[in-house]
DNA sequence: TCAGGAGTTGACCGAACGGTCAGATAGCGT
DNA sequence: ACGCTATCTGACCGTTCGGTCAACTCCTGA
């Protein structure tokens, strides 16, 4: 049922799928849905806790980790298998957190990235290092999260794994974490 | 007007932004807001129509120019201008063309993007080459698209045009076109 | 002066929304 | 056989939605 919650609020948006609609797909009436959850936003947030809970992990113990090289290696190779994971929380999440602010869990999967990012800007004096920073997590986010759900034979998920860790580890690795001219201070990420 | 309807729908959401609201800011009422625009649904299409006339005429002279190395330069920098031209038309496509599908404009819109991908992905045998594109063309429209838009001063716009085209130029321009093993053929993309 | 069109508005409508509630059903331990 | 609890449901409620409509206010050309 969280599945199918979750699909739905995927292909057509939070707003505007509706508790008949969950229901209907999920073989039970409205009252059923509402009996087991307190209400549409706490099925919203049942589907999408645990994807922030292991994301709030994830950036936890990866903040700083873009320093050394060896480092960050593993961290896009981590950040890579987390995507595959949890595809459609983090499709409600990327693709709808800026009108969902306001709900608990995703509020906080929102300062978690934001905690990221700035661990991150901290370290990326210039424009051009950030932007590269931007396109590698968000494009990797965006064409995982966009794949439609059913391609999954045609084109096999290990090769998709494999490339994208090898273009995001390209973009990401020769980072140079130099202080050169920084006219700016970038105070919201522009990524993810 | 037009211009308050496209960042609430940005902001909001096309379902979550309630005509209502978009009468609120600008100042009429509702029901000023449907004589001047026969529905929701035309206000919305008013809105992105002309971002989409001039993505399909980007597109339309633009297909097969990945075929050369400075073709695909150009190519490149056009995308870029036209995201930086269009930011909101392209994020409400982007994040919500999915939803929104059955909307004769938002149509268009995927069918242009579907037309530039099969082209593409016709020149691109590997997966591996396939994610790279994808990941340049998707990051560089999130980047984009994500950015708040009163950050323009803080961030110099010309900075981040340059240093888009340069990622995203570095990520396409080795893109080999030989056609080396492709187990299988992917029939709808997975970027943008 | 006045006829008429453009622009604006509040009142109103049916539909759909999220949510409540009393009751029906079924399974369980005793 | 009996209550108790968990699960499920239809009827219902208040609100908000997109959209219609008649009326009002201007402005303009004859």
């Amino acid at each position: 049922m969280l599945r199918i919650a979750l699909e739905q609020f995927c292909e057509i948006g939070y707003v505007g799928t509706s508790l008949q609609n969950i229901a209907d797909r999920a073989g039970y009436s409205k009252s059923s849905v509402l009996y087991h959850f307190a209400s549409k936003e706490a099925l919203l947030e049942a589907a999408i806790a645990p994807a922030v809970d292991q994301l709030d992990a994830l950036l936890t113990h990866s903040i700083n980790r873009i320093s050394s090289a060896e480092l960050r290696e593993a961290f896009v190779e981590e950040f890579i298998d987390y995507l595959l994971e949890f595809r459609l929380q983090a499709h409600v999440i990327i693709n709808q957190g800026q009108s969902l602010a306001g709900i608990p869990t995703i509020d906080r999967a929102r300062q978690s990235i934001d905690r990221l990012s700035e661990s991150f800007m901290a370290e990326l004096p210039t424009t051009a290092q950030r932007i590269r920073l931007g396109v590698a997590l968000a494009g990797a986010a965006y064409v995982l999260v966009a794949v439609p759900p059913m391609a999954e034979e045609v084109v096999p998920i290990q090769d998709v794994r494999a490339a994208l860790i090898a273009v995001v580890s390209e973009l990401v690795t020769p980072l140079s974490l130099q202080h050169t001219v920084s006219s700016t201070t970038l105070s919201s990420t522009p990524s993810l």
